[in-house]
Order: structure tokens, then C-alpha cells, then sequence
DNA sequence: GTTGAGCGTT
């Protein structure tokens, strides 16, 4: 195996980094011990100019035509972190301080909840779909080597780590939590959200994440309706966002303002979400843009209804590797998360397990879940990369880490813990029985874009129900009850039966039009007032 | 031989 003699920065000690076996370096294997880096230089001895090292698709390339890398110690690159110079005097432009730091810097992760059988292998097997695992590690007791039920891992890369957080984990068949240690909430410090200033109405959504797709990965656009010359986009790096801040972009031909979406919604999380009235009946409209990736589902505990409402709208819907699964039975989002894409490429199971994508139901089939290639270039902000051969399979985004908002009925439904994932039902959802705290479930659903879609129009392409729209409408007079009763038949749902899946917003492919107005919209008491903190 | 909220022998 040839190795590649790698330092941070010219002049410090280098690292050896295993090339790959046809010569080229993966950018994984140099973020692994250079967190930030997205490129390599090297000093070239006759010139005596810095020359780039050649990088394609997560690869770097050796400068000779043998594949060899030489004898040059080369030094990394890293991202700009911002593309303004004005404001920010505080920043000087050392190597080390381009590599943002605190914020991008991995850190260990704890996962709790895991199974007693979960090993540091099938843990490190899980989480490898994200990306590179440097660490996986089970805390067991010091003498029956019994593990103690929760363990911790570490990414190579930063943006592992924050698709870990964002989503549910599914080991070994429990429902795991996985955090920053000692830290409470989800989501980032950084807001990943901006506000879009000076927008006009023919700016649509498509416009907005296409033209802001060229800076990074963009998880959501909402343009409140009716027209109000503002949007938010969302991006998956907050780096990005904040790169944003302050400029001013052109957009078919007009020129917006981007800004910081952040202070107002920093007091509304402090404020414990006055804004947010989860039992009056205010309607919340879905988190709307799905990308393309794993939607993984579990109607275990109930909870995942809204996953039934992937919207694909149109443009959007190029379904890369898309891979919807409902993993569990009888529970709601069941039957009805059909095929997005046209890519249904798994098998339906017995128990309205819907896979897709050829991604194997990890139930049923007993072997790890494949996420299949969703870790896409690592970070390459400001790169170019536009849409689909920009950003590969983007996966991991279709849920908030309701675990780790505390809304999580494993508590709720003991009896029905563990391995029986497919017979989950005899629980029901009790709404009043879920430990929500407001204010975190606002934060991360702002976090995810969930919230302020209420006023959207119906028609829009960027709406559909939710999760909370869903609770709140079914849970509007405090009402005890189990909802786990009448349901109708999926159109497109074979196995559904109808007998205990209760579906809302049927999901009958290609239905942009009508998917989840069937439950978008009911309520009443949302807020028309709409003004920037109305979607913060 | 059990368990199911937690925070790690570095």
C-alpha cells in the first residue's frame, strides 16, 4: 500500500495516509486526520510554486502519471471559510484558523439505548454508512463485560457526524439516541437557516434552491404565502448559511438580500416556545423538501406519520438512490410510504415493510442496514457542484431526531420494547403521553424547517401535513385517545390492510397536488400574522 | 442469568 506524506500545514510534521489501491488518496482518508480539509498542495521542487493537487469526486489524484505520489510532503487545503473579507478583521488567514474550528471539529457522540447485544462492531457497521468511524466503543461493565446499554462514536468528518445527529438510529433493532454528550437539545449551535430578503413572486422555490445549491447542500426552501417578499433556505452546513450572511445575490435578475435567520428564533427558543401552541390546534405545515436518500420509517412507536408526506415536488424529484422504508408493522406510517422516484427496488415484506432502493430491511432480513452511498463528498462548500452531480445521494434528512427531543414513547409502551418490531401496535399513540417540551420541539423544528409552513398554500409545492400537524389536529381537545382506529386503505400500499394503519395523506406518487391536503390546512388558530419571527 | 436512564477506568 502506498502512503502519502501529509501535514497540516507546510513545514509540520507530516502524517502518512494510505492511498487507495489505484494510486488515488480519499478525501475521507485525509479529512480523518485533517478535519476541514477538502484538497492537497504540494511545494514543487523546480518551480518552487505551491501546486494543487488534483481532486475529483472525493478523490485526489497523485501529480505523476504512475500514480505516484512521490516523495512530497504535502500540505492540506482548506475550505475559505468565508468568501467576504470586509467585516471580519478578527479573522487573520493562518491555515488553522480557516479550519473553523469548535464548530466543525468532530466530537465524540454517545449513543444511548443501545441493545444489550450491540457490539463496537455492529456499531461501528452501522454507523460506517455515514461516513468514516474512528471510534466505536461500548461502555460495558468492568466485570461481566455486559455492556451498559449505550456506547460512543466518532466521525472522521464533520458532516457525518451532523447527518448522525440529525437522524433516528435504528442498531440492532432498538431505537437509539445519539447526542454530543452532556448536551441536551439536537441540531447546531450555528443556524443553518438564512433569510432571503427582496425576493419577488416569480422567485420560486426551484429558483432558490438551485441558485443556492452552487454554495452547498440545500435541505429546505419555504417561501411563506401568501407572497410576502421574504423566503428562508436552509442549508445542511451552517458554515454555508453563515458564508451567506450579508451578501447580496442576484437571482433572475433580481437582487436579494441574504441575512441571519437566527435571532429571532434564538428567542424563541429561549422563551421557552411561547410562540407555540402544540394543543390549540395550530397547524404545522411539513418540513416540505425531502432529499434524495434514505427515508427510513418505523411505525414502532407511532410517531413517523409524517414521513408519509414526502412531497418529491417537481424538479426535485430526481430520486438519487431514494430509499423509503418502513421498517416495523401495524404502527402508523405504515402502508402508505410508497415508492418516490420510481425506484421501489426492495421487496414489500409481510408486514407492509416497504423497501426501496434496494436498501434490505434490517428486521427482516437480519443483516445491517445499507444506506447505500449516501455519504456524499464531505465538505465541500462553495464548490461548484450543483444539483444531482454535485451532491450525491443526500440522504439522512428526512427526520428530526425526535428521540432526542424527548419525544420518544419507548417509556410509554414498555411492554412493547425490544425486539417485537412487528407487532407494535397494541399501543396506539397516546398523544398526552409523549414527553414533549415546547420549546425543544420548536427548536428543532425550526432546526428542520417544520415550522411556518402553515400558511402556505395548499397548492404550493413546498407543503404537505406533519408530525405535529398531525398531533395537533388529533389531539386539539386534550383528548386521551389512542389513535389506532378506522384508517383507510393506501392506494398505492399492497399490504396495507387498512385495519390499523390510519393514513393520512395517502402517498399515491406523483401527487403533488394532493399529498398531505388531507390533513394540511384543518386546523384553526394558526397564526396569520405573518412576519420574519413567524418562521423562526 | 435481571435492566432501559444515562455521560466515558483514557
Amino acid at each position: 500500500m502506498d502512503f502519502v506524506q501529509v501535514s497540516e500545514e507546510e513545514g509540520d510534521e507530516p502524517i502518512e495516509l494510505p492511498a487507495e489501491e489505484d494510486g488515488t488518496l480519499l478525501i475521507s482518508t485525509l479529512q480523518a486526520q485533517f478535519p476541514g480539509s477538502c484538497g492537497l498542495k504540494y511545494r514543487n521542487i523546480d518551480s518552487k510554486a505551491v501546486r494543487g493537487v488534483r481532486s475529483n469526486e472525493g478523490r485526489l489524484f497523485p501529480p505523476n502519471a504512475d500514480s505516484d505520489w512521490g516523495e512530497y510532503v504535502y500540505f492540506c487545503v482548506f475550505p475559505k471559510e468565508n468568501k467576504r473579507k470586509s467585516d471580519d478583521n478578527l479573522e487573520n488567514s493562518t491555515a488553522k484558523t480557516k479550519r473553523i474550528e469548535t464548530r466543525l471539529r468532530c466530537t465524540d457522540l454517545i449513543v444511548l439505548g443501545l441493545a444489550w447485544k450491540t457490539t463496537e462492531d455492529s456499531l461501528r457497521e452501522y454507523f460506517e454508512s455515514y461516513g468514516e468511524v474512528l471510534m466505536a466503543q461500548i461502555k460495558k461493565d468492568g466485570k461481566s463485560g455486559q455492556s451498559k446499554g449505550f456506547g460512543f462514536v466518532r466521525f472522521g468528518s464533520y458532516e457525518a457526524q451532523m447527518r448522525v445527529l440529525a437522524n433516528r438510529h435504528l442498531i440492532d433493532g432498538r431505537w437509539c439516541e445519539v447526542k454530543v454528550p452532556n448536551s441536551k437539545g439536537v441540531g447546531h449551535q450555528v443556524p443553518c437557516k438564512v433569510f432571503v430578503g427582496r425576493c419577488t413572486e416569480d422567485i420560486n422555490s426551484d429558483d432558490l434552491r438551485e441558485y443556492f445549491s452552487k454554495f452547498g447542500e440545500v435541505t429546505d426552501v419555504f417561501i411563506p404565502r401568501p407572497f410576502r417578499a421574504f423566503s428562508f433556505v436552509t442549508f445542511l452546513d451552517p458554515d454555508v448559511a453563515q458564508s451567506l450572511c450579508g451578501e447580496d445575490h442576484i437571482i433572475k435578475g433580481v437582487s436579494v438580500h441574504v441575512s441571519n435567520a437566527a435571532p429571532k428564533a434564538e428567542q424563541s427558543r429561549t422563551h421557552q416556545g411561547q410562540n407555540y401552541n402544540y394543543n390549540s390546534g395550530n397547524n404545522f405545515g411539513m418540513h416540505s423538501y425531502h432529499p434524495q436518500g434514505n427515508h427510513m420509517n418505523s411505525g414502532r412507536n407511532g410517531h413517523h406519520r409524517g414521513n408519509n408526506q414526502h412531497n418529491l415536488h417537481g424538479g426535485d424529484n430526481t430520486a438519487i438512490g431514494n430509499s423509503h422504508s418502513n421498517i416495523g408493522s401495524g404502527g402508523y406510517g405504515m402502508g402508505s410510504n410508497n415508492n418516490y422516484g420510481g425506484n421501489l427496488g426492495g421487496g414489500y415484506t409481510n408486514s407492509s415493510n416497504h423497501n426501496s432502493g434496494g436498501n434490505m430491511n434490517r428486521q427482516e432480513a437480519g443483516i445491517p442496514y445499507n444506506r447505500q452511498n449516501n455519504f456524499h463528498g464531505m465538505n465541500q462548500p462553495h464548490n461548484g457542484n450543483v444539483g444531482n452531480s454535485g451532491w450525491m445521494n443526500r440522504g439522512h434528512l428526512d427526520m428530526p431526531n425526535l428521540q432526542a427531543l424527548g419525544i420518544n414513547s419507548q417509556g410509554s409502551s414498555s411492554s412493547n420494547q425490544g425486539q417485537n418490531m412487528n407487532n407494535p401496535l397494541g399501543v396506539g399513540l397516546n398523544l398526552n403521553s409523549l414527553p414533549m417540551n415546547p420549546a425543544l420541539v420548536a427548536a428543532a423544528l425550526n432546526q428542520w424547517s417544520l415550522l411556518g409552513n402553515q400558511l402556505q398554500n395548499q397548492n404550493q409545492d413546498q407543503q404537505g401535513g406533519n408530525f405535529l400537524s398531525w398531533m395537533a389536529q388529533n389531539n386539539g381537545g386534550h383528548s386521551n385517545s389512542n389513535i389506532n382506529s378506522g384508517g383507510r386503505k393506501g392506494p398505492n400500499n399492497p399490504n396495507n390492510s387498512g385495519s390499523s394503519a390510519m393514513i393520512k395523506g395517502d402517498n399515491s406518487a406523483s401527487n403533488d397536488q394532493q399529498n398531505g391536503n388531507s390533513w394540511s390546512n384543518q386546523s384553526s388558530g394558526s397564526q396569520n400574522s405573518v412576519d420574519k419571527s413567524n418562521f423562526l
